[in-house]
DNA sequence: CAACAAGTTGCGGGATCAGCAAATTTGCGC
DNA sequence: GCGCAAATTTGCTGATCCCGCAACTTGTTG
Protein backbone atom coordinates (compact mmCIF):
# COMPACT_ATOMS: atom_id res chain seq x y z
CA UNK A 1 0.00 0.00 0.00
CA UNK A 2 2.32 2.95 0.99
CA UNK A 3 -0.65 5.04 1.26
CA UNK A 4 0.16 8.39 -0.02
CA UNK A 5 3.22 9.65 2.22
CA UNK A 6 2.11 12.88 2.64
CA UNK A 7 1.17 15.03 -0.21
CA UNK A 8 -0.43 16.70 2.24
CA UNK A 9 0.21 20.48 2.96
CA UNK A 10 -2.25 21.25 5.15
CA UNK A 11 -0.64 21.71 8.71
CA UNK A 12 -3.11 21.02 11.06
CA UNK A 13 -7.06 21.24 11.16
CA UNK A 14 -8.96 24.80 11.92
CA UNK A 15 -8.21 28.07 10.25
CA UNK A 16 -4.84 27.50 8.19
CA UNK A 17 -5.85 25.19 5.24
CA UNK A 18 -3.59 25.90 2.54
CA UNK A 19 -6.68 25.13 0.33
CA UNK A 20 -9.48 26.20 -0.49
CA UNK A 21 -12.18 23.35 0.54
CA UNK A 22 -13.50 20.67 -1.51
CA UNK A 23 -11.53 18.18 0.73
CA UNK A 24 -14.21 16.55 3.02
CA UNK A 25 -16.91 15.11 1.08
CA UNK A 26 -16.05 16.77 -2.53
CA UNK A 27 -19.16 18.96 -2.20
CA UNK A 28 -18.16 22.55 -1.98
CA UNK A 29 -21.96 23.70 -3.27
CA UNK A 30 -24.37 25.25 -0.75
CA UNK A 31 -20.98 25.46 2.38
CA UNK A 32 -22.86 26.83 5.47
CA UNK A 33 -22.54 30.69 5.71
CA UNK A 34 -19.61 29.94 7.96
CA UNK A 35 -17.62 28.28 5.15
CA UNK A 36 -18.51 30.68 2.26
CA UNK A 37 -17.07 33.90 4.46
CA UNK A 38 -14.17 31.98 5.31
CA UNK A 39 -13.57 31.23 1.81
CA UNK A 40 -14.28 34.67 0.96
CA UNK A 41 -11.38 35.84 3.60
CA UNK A 42 -9.28 34.06 2.06
CA UNK A 43 -9.68 34.97 -1.21
CA UNK A 44 -9.53 38.61 -0.41
CA UNK A 45 -6.18 38.04 1.56
CA UNK A 46 -4.76 36.81 -1.97
CA UNK A 47 -6.28 38.62 -4.29
CA UNK A 48 -4.94 42.00 -2.00
CA UNK A 49 -1.79 40.39 -1.48
CA UNK A 50 -1.09 40.07 -4.79
CA UNK A 51 -2.53 43.75 -5.74
CA UNK A 52 -0.60 45.03 -3.05
CA UNK A 53 3.39 42.74 -4.49
CA UNK A 54 2.62 43.91 -7.66
CA UNK A 55 1.96 47.95 -7.35
CA UNK A 56 4.39 48.64 -4.72
CA UNK A 57 6.99 45.49 -4.82
CA UNK A 58 7.34 42.78 -2.83
CA UNK A 59 9.45 44.33 -0.26
CA UNK A 60 7.64 47.04 0.37
CA UNK A 61 4.21 44.95 1.35
CA UNK A 62 3.48 44.24 5.33
CA UNK A 63 1.68 41.59 6.60
CA UNK A 64 -0.38 44.45 8.32
CA UNK A 65 -1.18 45.72 4.97
CA UNK A 66 -2.58 43.03 3.33
CA UNK A 67 -4.33 42.35 6.32
CA UNK A 68 -5.62 45.97 6.34
CA UNK A 69 -6.67 45.52 2.80
CA UNK A 70 -8.53 42.68 3.40
CA UNK A 71 -10.55 44.38 5.95
CA UNK A 72 -9.10 41.91 8.92
CA UNK A 73 -6.54 42.02 12.19
CA UNK A 74 -3.15 40.68 11.02
CA UNK A 75 -3.15 38.33 13.48
CA UNK A 76 -6.44 37.03 11.40
CA UNK A 77 -4.06 36.70 8.34
CA UNK A 78 -1.77 34.46 9.94
CA UNK A 79 -4.67 32.21 10.78
CA UNK A 80 -4.92 31.11 6.43
CA UNK A 81 -1.83 31.58 5.60
CA UNK A 82 1.74 31.10 7.28
CA UNK A 83 3.38 34.12 4.99
CA UNK A 84 2.83 36.53 3.23
CA UNK A 85 3.95 34.65 0.06
CA UNK A 86 1.83 31.77 1.07
CA UNK A 87 -1.13 34.50 0.28
CA UNK A 88 0.21 35.69 -2.57
CA UNK A 89 0.31 32.31 -4.61
CA UNK A 90 -3.21 31.55 -2.96
CA UNK A 91 -4.63 32.18 -5.85
CA UNK A 92 -1.91 29.64 -8.10
CA UNK A 93 -2.51 27.73 -5.29
CA UNK A 94 -6.33 27.27 -6.21
CA UNK A 95 -6.33 27.06 -9.84
CA UNK A 96 -4.14 24.14 -9.44
CA UNK A 97 -6.54 22.62 -7.33
CA UNK A 98 -8.84 23.67 -9.91
CA UNK A 99 -7.34 21.49 -12.30
CA UNK A 100 -7.96 17.70 -10.84
CA UNK A 101 -11.57 18.54 -10.88
CA UNK A 102 -11.66 20.28 -14.41
CA UNK A 103 -10.31 16.70 -15.88
CA UNK A 104 -13.02 14.94 -13.81
CA UNK A 105 -15.34 16.64 -15.76
CA UNK A 106 -13.89 15.87 -18.54
CA UNK A 107 -16.68 13.49 -20.85
CA UNK A 108 -15.58 10.15 -20.02
CA UNK A 109 -15.35 8.70 -23.53
CA UNK A 110 -13.16 11.32 -24.56
CA UNK A 111 -8.95 10.19 -24.87
CA UNK A 112 -7.11 10.55 -22.21
CA UNK A 113 -4.65 12.90 -23.89
CA UNK A 114 -7.56 14.90 -25.20
CA UNK A 115 -9.19 15.25 -21.71
CA UNK A 116 -6.09 16.51 -20.09
CA UNK A 117 -4.95 18.67 -22.69
CA UNK A 118 -8.67 20.28 -22.30
CA UNK A 119 -8.43 20.47 -18.29
CA UNK A 120 -5.03 21.87 -18.33
CA UNK A 121 -6.13 24.79 -21.20
CA UNK A 122 -9.24 25.41 -19.76
CA UNK A 123 -7.79 26.29 -15.80
CA UNK A 124 -5.46 28.77 -18.01
CA UNK A 125 -7.99 30.07 -20.68
CA UNK A 126 -8.74 33.08 -18.71
CA UNK A 127 -5.12 34.27 -18.50
CA UNK A 128 -5.46 35.43 -22.33
CA UNK A 129 -8.68 37.60 -21.27
CA UNK A 130 -8.17 41.28 -21.22
CA UNK A 131 -9.43 41.91 -17.42
CA UNK A 132 -6.20 39.55 -16.68
CA UNK A 133 -3.91 41.84 -17.86
CA UNK A 134 -2.41 42.23 -14.89
CA UNK A 135 -2.07 39.23 -13.77
CA UNK A 136 0.87 38.61 -16.01
CA UNK A 137 2.65 40.91 -14.03
CA UNK A 138 1.83 39.25 -11.25
CA UNK A 139 3.11 36.08 -12.22
CA UNK A 140 6.08 37.43 -13.59
CA UNK A 141 6.67 38.76 -10.37
CA UNK A 142 6.15 35.68 -8.23
CA UNK A 143 8.32 33.63 -10.75
CA UNK A 144 10.99 36.15 -10.40
CA UNK A 145 11.46 36.55 -6.62
CA UNK A 146 12.77 33.59 -5.01
CA UNK A 147 10.87 32.87 -1.98
CA UNK A 148 7.90 33.19 -3.84
CA UNK A 149 9.38 31.11 -6.37
CA UNK A 150 9.21 28.11 -3.55
CA UNK A 151 5.53 29.08 -2.73
CA UNK A 152 4.77 28.51 -6.86
CA UNK A 153 6.69 25.78 -7.06
CA UNK A 154 4.39 24.11 -4.42
CA UNK A 155 1.26 25.00 -6.37
CA UNK A 156 2.64 22.78 -9.18
CA UNK A 157 3.41 20.00 -7.00
CA UNK A 158 -0.10 20.02 -5.68
CA UNK A 159 -1.43 20.57 -9.30
CA UNK A 160 0.89 17.15 -10.08
CA UNK A 161 -0.87 15.49 -7.29
CA UNK A 162 -4.40 16.39 -7.98
CA UNK A 163 -4.00 15.65 -11.89
CA UNK A 164 -2.60 12.43 -10.96
CA UNK A 165 -5.50 11.48 -8.78
CA UNK A 166 -7.64 12.48 -11.47
CA UNK A 167 -5.98 10.30 -14.36
CA UNK A 168 -5.53 7.09 -11.95
CA UNK A 169 -9.30 7.20 -11.56
CA UNK A 170 -10.09 7.78 -15.19
CA UNK A 171 -7.87 5.44 -16.15
CA UNK A 172 -8.96 2.82 -13.75
CA UNK A 173 -5.38 2.46 -12.06
CA UNK A 174 -4.34 1.88 -8.54
CA UNK A 175 -2.18 5.11 -7.75
CA UNK A 176 -0.85 3.27 -4.95
CA UNK A 177 1.04 1.11 -6.92
CA UNK A 178 1.65 2.19 -10.55
CA UNK A 179 3.28 4.96 -10.70
CA UNK A 180 2.15 5.61 -14.18
CA UNK A 181 -0.75 8.45 -13.13
CA UNK A 182 2.03 10.23 -11.32
CA UNK A 183 4.65 10.18 -14.50
CA UNK A 184 2.01 11.08 -16.65
CA UNK A 185 0.80 14.21 -14.26
CA UNK A 186 4.67 15.25 -13.54
CA UNK A 187 5.41 15.43 -17.12
CA UNK A 188 2.06 17.57 -18.30
CA UNK A 189 2.86 19.67 -15.46
CA UNK A 190 6.06 20.48 -16.40
CA UNK A 191 5.65 21.04 -19.96
CA UNK A 192 2.87 23.21 -19.11
CA UNK A 193 5.13 25.35 -16.92
CA UNK A 194 7.39 25.63 -19.51
CA UNK A 195 5.22 26.60 -21.89
CA UNK A 196 4.11 29.28 -19.26
CA UNK A 197 7.36 30.59 -18.70
CA UNK A 198 7.79 31.08 -22.45
CA UNK A 199 4.80 33.02 -22.51
CA UNK A 200 5.46 35.11 -19.56
CA UNK A 201 8.57 36.55 -21.30
CA UNK A 202 7.27 36.46 -24.81
CA UNK A 203 8.80 39.59 -26.28
CA UNK A 204 6.49 39.51 -29.00
CA UNK A 205 3.19 38.93 -26.41
CA UNK A 206 1.64 35.23 -27.74
CA UNK A 207 -1.35 33.86 -27.53
CA UNK A 208 -0.86 31.45 -23.91
CA UNK A 209 -3.26 28.65 -25.27
CA UNK A 210 -0.80 27.60 -28.09
CA UNK A 211 2.31 27.33 -26.42
CA UNK A 212 0.34 24.88 -24.37
CA UNK A 213 -0.72 22.74 -26.85
CA UNK A 214 2.98 22.75 -28.42
CA UNK A 215 4.66 22.05 -25.26
CA UNK A 216 2.03 18.79 -24.65
CA UNK A 217 2.27 17.86 -28.01
CA UNK A 218 6.60 18.57 -27.34
CA UNK A 219 5.76 16.08 -25.10
CA UNK A 220 4.13 13.09 -27.30
CA UNK A 221 7.10 13.59 -30.25
CA UNK A 222 9.94 13.13 -27.78
CA UNK A 223 9.90 9.68 -26.43
CA UNK A 224 8.92 8.07 -29.62
CA UNK A 225 12.56 8.98 -30.77
CA UNK A 226 14.02 6.88 -27.73
CA UNK A 227 11.13 5.14 -26.34
CA UNK A 228 10.38 1.68 -28.52
CA UNK A 229 13.70 0.20 -27.67
CA UNK A 230 15.08 -0.75 -24.45
CA UNK A 231 15.32 2.22 -22.50
CA UNK A 232 18.65 1.69 -20.75
CA UNK A 233 20.33 -2.11 -19.29
CA UNK A 234 23.29 -0.48 -17.88
CA UNK A 235 24.00 -0.38 -14.26
CA UNK A 236 25.88 2.44 -13.38
CA UNK B 1 15.15 35.94 -27.99
CA UNK B 2 13.81 36.38 -24.86
CA UNK B 3 16.62 35.75 -22.92
CA UNK B 4 15.61 32.68 -20.29
CA UNK B 5 13.70 34.68 -17.41
CA UNK B 6 15.60 34.71 -14.92
CA UNK B 7 15.62 30.62 -13.56
CA UNK B 8 18.34 32.10 -11.15
CA UNK B 9 17.86 31.66 -7.54
CA UNK B 10 20.06 33.69 -6.57
CA UNK B 11 20.20 37.29 -5.11
CA UNK B 12 23.03 39.10 -5.73
CA UNK B 13 27.13 39.10 -5.81
CA UNK B 14 29.59 38.64 -2.50
CA UNK B 15 28.04 35.27 -0.53
CA UNK B 16 25.20 34.09 -0.18
CA UNK B 17 25.10 32.29 -3.90
CA UNK B 18 22.66 29.68 -3.13
CA UNK B 19 25.18 27.11 -5.41
CA UNK B 20 28.37 26.20 -4.75
CA UNK B 21 30.11 27.50 -7.43
CA UNK B 22 31.31 26.33 -11.24
CA UNK B 23 29.12 29.08 -12.42
CA UNK B 24 31.81 32.15 -13.28
CA UNK B 25 34.23 29.92 -15.78
CA UNK B 26 32.70 26.49 -15.19
CA UNK B 27 36.63 25.28 -14.33
CA UNK B 28 35.91 24.84 -10.48
CA UNK B 29 39.39 23.08 -10.42
CA UNK B 30 42.00 24.36 -7.87
CA UNK B 31 40.24 27.66 -7.00
CA UNK B 32 42.07 29.95 -4.76
CA UNK B 33 42.24 28.87 -0.77
CA UNK B 34 39.60 31.54 -0.13
CA UNK B 35 36.97 29.65 -2.68
CA UNK B 36 37.63 26.87 -0.98
CA UNK B 37 36.96 27.50 2.14
CA UNK B 38 33.77 29.14 1.11
CA UNK B 39 32.72 26.42 -0.21
CA UNK B 40 34.10 24.49 2.91
CA UNK B 41 31.77 26.61 5.53
CA UNK B 42 28.85 26.36 3.39
CA UNK B 43 28.93 22.87 2.77
CA UNK B 44 29.69 22.69 6.83
CA UNK B 45 26.19 24.36 7.22
CA UNK B 46 24.35 22.45 4.77
CA UNK B 47 25.01 19.06 7.24
CA UNK B 48 25.27 21.00 10.45
CA UNK B 49 21.73 22.04 9.35
CA UNK B 50 20.19 18.46 8.66
CA UNK B 51 21.84 16.80 11.08
CA UNK B 52 20.09 18.89 13.99
CA UNK B 53 17.23 18.75 12.17
CA UNK B 54 16.90 15.17 11.68
CA UNK B 55 18.03 14.97 15.44
CA UNK B 56 15.94 17.35 17.29
CA UNK B 57 13.17 18.03 15.13
CA UNK B 58 12.69 20.56 12.50
CA UNK B 59 11.14 23.02 15.55
CA UNK B 60 14.01 22.69 17.81
CA UNK B 61 17.19 24.13 15.69
CA UNK B 62 17.53 27.45 15.56
CA UNK B 63 19.79 29.46 12.93
CA UNK B 64 22.24 29.72 16.14
CA UNK B 65 22.38 25.91 16.90
CA UNK B 66 23.68 25.72 13.15
CA UNK B 67 26.25 28.53 12.75
CA UNK B 68 27.47 27.61 16.19
CA UNK B 69 28.09 23.89 14.89
CA UNK B 70 29.32 24.87 11.68
CA UNK B 71 31.67 27.02 13.84
CA UNK B 72 30.74 30.65 12.77
CA UNK B 73 28.84 33.30 13.73
CA UNK B 74 24.89 33.50 13.23
CA UNK B 75 25.62 36.45 11.24
CA UNK B 76 27.77 34.44 8.82
CA UNK B 77 25.02 32.16 8.31
CA UNK B 78 22.50 34.28 7.11
CA UNK B 79 25.38 35.61 4.37
CA UNK B 80 24.72 32.09 2.91
CA UNK B 81 21.60 31.27 3.33
CA UNK B 82 18.54 33.31 3.52
CA UNK B 83 16.67 30.64 5.89
CA UNK B 84 17.54 27.54 7.67
CA UNK B 85 15.32 25.47 5.73
CA UNK B 86 17.75 26.45 2.40
CA UNK B 87 20.56 25.50 4.12
CA UNK B 88 18.70 22.24 5.26
CA UNK B 89 18.21 21.89 1.52
CA UNK B 90 21.63 23.13 0.42
CA UNK B 91 22.92 19.61 -0.06
CA UNK B 92 19.71 18.57 -2.17
CA UNK B 93 20.88 21.81 -4.54
CA UNK B 94 23.57 20.70 -4.69
CA UNK B 95 23.29 17.50 -6.62
CA UNK B 96 20.89 18.84 -8.38
CA UNK B 97 23.37 20.95 -9.94
CA UNK B 98 25.95 18.07 -10.47
CA UNK B 99 23.27 16.47 -12.28
CA UNK B 100 23.47 18.70 -15.10
CA UNK B 101 27.25 18.13 -14.99
CA UNK B 102 26.63 14.45 -15.02
CA UNK B 103 24.92 14.20 -18.03
CA UNK B 104 27.25 16.46 -20.09
CA UNK B 105 30.12 13.70 -19.24
CA UNK B 106 28.28 11.12 -20.71
CA UNK B 107 29.40 9.99 -24.06
CA UNK B 108 28.92 12.09 -27.19
CA UNK B 109 27.41 8.62 -29.14
CA UNK B 110 25.70 7.43 -26.15
CA UNK B 111 21.77 7.78 -27.20
CA UNK B 112 20.54 11.11 -25.30
CA UNK B 113 17.81 9.19 -23.40
CA UNK B 114 20.47 6.28 -22.11
CA UNK B 115 22.77 9.21 -21.41
CA UNK B 116 19.93 10.76 -19.26
CA UNK B 117 19.04 7.62 -17.39
CA UNK B 118 22.49 7.36 -16.46
CA UNK B 119 23.33 10.78 -15.47
CA UNK B 120 20.20 10.82 -12.98
CA UNK B 121 20.93 6.74 -11.86
CA UNK B 122 24.49 8.39 -10.99
CA UNK B 123 23.32 11.29 -8.83
CA UNK B 124 21.24 8.44 -6.95
CA UNK B 125 23.63 6.11 -6.78
CA UNK B 126 25.08 7.00 -3.46
CA UNK B 127 21.67 6.84 -1.73
CA UNK B 128 21.41 3.26 -1.62
CA UNK B 129 24.89 2.96 0.27
CA UNK B 130 25.23 2.10 3.41
CA UNK B 131 26.63 4.93 5.15
CA UNK B 132 24.07 7.30 3.39
CA UNK B 133 21.41 5.30 5.62
CA UNK B 134 20.85 8.78 7.75
CA UNK B 135 19.99 10.48 4.42
CA UNK B 136 16.96 8.59 4.03
CA UNK B 137 15.42 10.16 7.18
CA UNK B 138 16.43 13.45 6.21
CA UNK B 139 14.68 13.59 2.92
CA UNK B 140 11.72 12.03 4.77
CA UNK B 141 11.79 14.84 7.08
CA UNK B 142 12.25 17.55 4.22
CA UNK B 143 9.13 16.10 1.79
CA UNK B 144 7.19 16.06 4.81
CA UNK B 145 7.50 19.84 6.08
CA UNK B 146 5.75 22.42 4.34
CA UNK B 147 8.41 24.83 4.21
CA UNK B 148 11.21 22.30 3.59
CA UNK B 149 8.91 21.31 0.74
CA UNK B 150 9.24 24.30 -0.83
CA UNK B 151 12.99 24.53 -0.57
CA UNK B 152 13.03 21.29 -2.19
CA UNK B 153 11.06 21.51 -4.93
CA UNK B 154 13.23 24.75 -5.98
CA UNK B 155 16.01 21.94 -6.56
CA UNK B 156 14.10 19.90 -8.76
CA UNK B 157 13.65 23.32 -10.12
CA UNK B 158 17.12 23.53 -10.56
CA UNK B 159 17.77 20.20 -11.79
CA UNK B 160 15.31 20.89 -14.81
CA UNK B 161 16.79 23.76 -15.87
CA UNK B 162 20.88 22.25 -15.84
CA UNK B 163 19.40 19.43 -17.56
CA UNK B 164 17.92 21.38 -19.89
CA UNK B 165 20.63 23.11 -20.89
CA UNK B 166 22.80 20.01 -21.13
CA UNK B 167 20.12 18.23 -23.65
CA UNK B 168 20.25 21.66 -25.53
CA UNK B 169 23.66 21.21 -26.27
CA UNK B 170 24.16 17.56 -26.61
CA UNK B 171 21.01 18.01 -28.91
CA UNK B 172 22.03 21.07 -30.75
CA UNK B 173 18.86 22.92 -30.38
CA UNK B 174 18.46 26.45 -29.23
CA UNK B 175 17.13 25.80 -25.88
CA UNK B 176 15.93 29.74 -26.26
CA UNK B 177 13.50 28.73 -28.90
CA UNK B 178 12.74 25.04 -28.48
CA UNK B 179 10.68 23.92 -25.51
CA UNK B 180 11.63 20.49 -26.40
CA UNK B 181 14.10 20.03 -23.99
CA UNK B 182 12.80 22.22 -21.09
CA UNK B 183 10.31 19.66 -21.82
CA UNK B 184 12.37 16.73 -22.03
CA UNK B 185 13.84 17.68 -18.54
CA UNK B 186 10.82 18.61 -17.38
CA UNK B 187 9.35 15.11 -17.56
CA UNK B 188 12.65 13.31 -16.85
CA UNK B 189 12.92 15.13 -13.22
CA UNK B 190 8.93 14.66 -12.70
CA UNK B 191 9.27 10.98 -12.75
CA UNK B 192 12.36 10.94 -11.22
CA UNK B 193 10.94 12.32 -8.26
CA UNK B 194 7.78 9.78 -8.57
CA UNK B 195 10.44 7.42 -8.18
CA UNK B 196 12.38 8.80 -5.40
CA UNK B 197 9.19 9.58 -3.25
CA UNK B 198 8.04 5.56 -3.57
CA UNK B 199 11.53 4.88 -2.61
CA UNK B 200 11.27 6.66 0.85
CA UNK B 201 7.94 5.12 1.67
CA UNK B 202 8.25 1.68 0.39
CA UNK B 203 7.36 -0.19 3.41
CA UNK B 204 9.70 -3.31 2.44
CA UNK B 205 12.52 -0.99 1.82
CA UNK B 206 12.93 -1.37 -2.10
CA UNK B 207 16.58 -0.03 -4.02
CA UNK B 208 16.07 3.20 -5.37
CA UNK B 209 17.53 2.12 -8.96
CA UNK B 210 15.34 0.27 -10.22
CA UNK B 211 12.66 2.51 -9.51
CA UNK B 212 14.05 5.27 -11.12
CA UNK B 213 14.46 3.37 -14.15
CA UNK B 214 10.89 1.82 -14.15
CA UNK B 215 9.70 5.75 -13.20
CA UNK B 216 11.89 7.03 -16.92
CA UNK B 217 10.66 3.85 -18.26
CA UNK B 218 7.10 5.04 -17.73
CA UNK B 219 7.84 7.84 -19.56
CA UNK B 220 8.52 5.91 -22.66
CA UNK B 221 5.71 3.60 -22.21
CA UNK B 222 3.18 6.27 -22.16
CA UNK B 223 2.90 8.91 -24.82
CA UNK B 224 3.30 6.51 -27.82
CA UNK B 225 0.41 5.33 -26.54
CA UNK B 226 -1.39 8.60 -27.47
CA UNK B 227 1.26 10.76 -29.18
CA UNK B 228 0.91 10.33 -33.08
CA UNK B 229 -2.10 11.69 -33.61
CA UNK B 230 -3.03 15.12 -33.45
CA UNK B 231 -2.84 16.30 -29.74
CA UNK B 232 -5.75 17.88 -29.53
CA UNK B 233 -7.59 20.70 -31.61
CA UNK B 234 -10.49 21.97 -29.61
CA UNK B 235 -10.64 25.31 -28.43
CA UNK B 236 -11.94 25.98 -24.96
C1' DC C 1 55.64 43.34 2.91
C1' DA C 2 52.21 46.75 1.73
C1' DA C 3 47.80 47.75 -0.31
C1' DC C 4 43.55 45.96 -1.66
C1' DA C 5 39.69 42.86 -1.99
C1' DA C 6 36.84 39.60 0.20
C1' DG C 7 34.68 37.61 4.12
C1' DT C 8 33.30 37.60 9.07
C1' DT C 9 31.26 39.42 13.09
C1' DG C 10 28.48 42.12 16.45
C1' DC C 11 24.86 45.30 16.90
C1' DG C 12 20.32 46.91 16.17
C1' DG C 13 15.90 47.56 14.12
C1' DG C 14 12.00 46.05 11.46
C1' DA C 15 9.06 42.08 10.68
C1' DT C 16 7.23 37.62 11.04
C1' DC C 17 4.62 34.00 13.38
C1' DA C 18 2.13 31.31 16.66
C1' DG C 19 0.17 30.49 21.68
C1' DC C 20 -3.22 32.12 24.71
C1' DA C 21 -7.45 33.97 26.35
C1' DA C 22 -11.05 37.24 25.85
C1' DA C 23 -14.51 39.21 22.67
C1' DT C 24 -17.54 38.27 18.57
C1' DT C 25 -20.17 35.90 15.28
C1' DT C 26 -22.61 31.95 13.32
C1' DG C 27 -25.44 27.69 13.37
C1' DC C 28 -29.42 25.72 15.30
C1' DG C 29 -32.97 23.93 18.10
C1' DC C 30 -36.98 25.41 20.81
C1' DG D 1 -37.32 35.59 18.28
C1' DC D 2 -33.89 33.75 21.92
C1' DG D 3 -30.07 31.75 23.91
C1' DC D 4 -26.37 28.51 23.93
C1' DA D 5 -22.36 25.97 22.11
C1' DA D 6 -19.02 25.93 18.60
C1' DA D 7 -16.23 28.34 15.48
C1' DT D 8 -13.61 32.64 14.41
C1' DT D 9 -11.43 36.84 15.11
C1' DT D 10 -8.46 39.72 17.58
C1' DG D 11 -4.97 41.99 20.72
C1' DC D 12 -1.02 41.06 23.28
C1' DT D 13 3.42 39.15 23.56
C1' DG D 14 7.70 36.56 23.32
C1' DA D 15 10.89 34.05 20.40
C1' DT D 16 12.98 34.26 16.03
C1' DC D 17 14.45 35.68 12.01
C1' DC D 18 16.90 38.50 8.55
C1' DC D 19 19.49 42.16 6.68
C1' DG D 20 22.00 46.89 6.62
C1' DC D 21 25.90 48.95 8.50
C1' DA D 22 30.52 49.56 10.05
C1' DA D 23 34.60 47.78 12.13
C1' DC D 24 37.74 44.00 11.95
C1' DT D 25 40.34 39.87 10.10
C1' DT D 26 42.24 37.24 6.47
C1' DG D 27 43.44 35.81 1.54
C1' DT D 28 45.46 37.73 -2.75
C1' DT D 29 48.31 40.29 -5.57
C1' DG D 30 52.40 42.81 -7.13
Amino acid sequence: MTAEPVPDLSPGPGPHGPWPAARPGEGSKAAGLRERKKLATRHALGIAAMRLAVQRGLDNVLVDDIAAEAGVSPRTFSNYFSSKYEAICALAMDRAQQTGAALRKRPEAEPLWDAITHAVLQQYAAADQAPEKDWITGVRLVVSSPVLQGEYLKSNYVMQHVLAEAIAERTGTDAGSDMLPRVIAGAVTAATQVAMERWLFADPPTALAPLIRLALGKLTEILPAAGPRAPAAASA
